[in-house]
DNA sequence: TTCCGACAGTGGGGTCGCAAT
DNA sequence: ATTGCGACCCCACTATCGGAA
């Protein structure tokens, strides 16, 4: 059968007024397609259309019991490991790029599918229905999971809730974000829509530079990736990840100069630099400079989804804690 | 002529699976 | 048996180029 691509959001900024506007809440998890009965076998695709139907047989079992007896139904949603209530991305990692989870794994990291939209149902072509339609066949959907305690579960949508409000639910509920999508618009497959807008939430603080790495390409000679510390409760200066995006050309060349006149032969670490150089090694600077970088978490490993936004003269490295991430 | 969108290319954290060692 | 690497997943971002305005 032939693989819908998903249509993508926009990123942005929520709508000035919800007019014309649904919110939803942006879980994080793994994009997912579903296509299941119409006499067929269900088929699970990612957003680059990989066939993912084997990572995931719970979700493959709930939609064909509940969905197997009728027409071809195509389902987008999102494939999410949930704790307490939350989506763990981490968690779901493990299950993501295991094709045949055994039984151990399946119940230690259970996934669930959150449809967002249907695309086919009924044999009709959905994509073509305005987004409010959609919506309301999905509801239809969805009425008939009747609460089965099934790893499935149909997102919400709000109207007429402003968008600060929402980012704000986002916030509390521990979303990666929120997505605005206009109610009039249809499903345009494989396209980055203006019609759909996601807003996500990005933490700011600034970083200790410890050190960086050459970058490649046309970006050797270069600094690829800066690598960051931050001091901690007992005033030891640990890694706290790279940042390998943000910088112009030109930022990246003088911060080359900059740090050239910084460098050390061993690294300013206590006791983590194996850590810093677990993806190779590291040119090793005196902890002197300050920048600020946007981060959506921060995990053991490091910073997820770093980028740079700039240098703080104004700020003492000394005065760089780890408590502010 | 200028602007914008799509794409390629750089970078981050993380996991699995398979080939090479 | 271990290790290295590519292929995926989630991305952020800059530079470039061709077509739209």
């Amino acid at each position: 059968m032939r693989l819908i691509a998903p249509m993508l959001a926009t990123p942005g900024a929520p709508p000035e007024t919800m007019d014309g506007w649904a919110a939803e809440m942006k879980y994080d998890g793994c994009r997912v397609l579903a296509a299941v009965g119409g006499g067929e076998q269900p088929v699970l695709w990612t957003r680059n259309l990989n066939v993912v139907t084997s990572s995931y047989p719970e979700v493959t079992d709930a939609l064909t019991e509940v969905f197997g007896g009728r027409g071809r139904i195509v389902f987008d949603g999102e494939v999410v490991a949930l704790t307490q209530g939350r989506p763990s991305f981490s968690r779901l990692q493990k299950r993501m790029n295991s094709l045949r989870p055994s039984a151990a794994l399946r119940q230690q990291v259970p996934v669930t599918y959150l449809p967002f939209d249907v695309l086919s149902a009924g044999g009709d072509d959905l994509k073509v229905a305005p987004y409010l339609d959609r919506r309301a066949a999905l509801a239809d959907l969805g009425a008939e999971l009747r609460g089965a305690g099934l790893p499935l579960q149909f997102l919400p949508h709000w109207e007429g809730i402003d968008g600060a409000v929402i980012l704000d639910a986002a916030r509390n509920s521990m979303m990666e974000g929120a997505l605005f999508k206009r109610v009039s618009s249809i499903y345009t497959p494989g396209q980055r829509s203006r019609s759909w807008r996601k807003v996500l939430l990005r933490n700011r603080s600034s970083a200790v530079v410890i050190g960086w790495v050459p970058g490649a390409g046309v970006e050797r000679n270069m600094v690829g990736a800066l690598v960051l510390g931050a001091y901690d409760e007992t005033g030891a200066l640990r890694y706290i990840g790279h940042v390998g995006t943000g910088f112009s050309m030109a930022v990246r060349r003088q911060l080359r100069e900059k740090l050239a006149t910084l460098e050390r032969r061993t690294s300013p670490l206590g006791f983590d630099s194996a850590a810093a150089e677990k993806d190779g090694p590291v040119r090793w600077v005196d902890p002197a400079v300050v920048v600020d970088v946007e981060y959506r978490e921060y995990l053991p490993g490091g910073l997820r989804h770093p980028s740079f936004k700039g240098q703080r003269g104004d700020l003492d490295p000394g005065s760089i804690t780890r408590d502010s991430l």
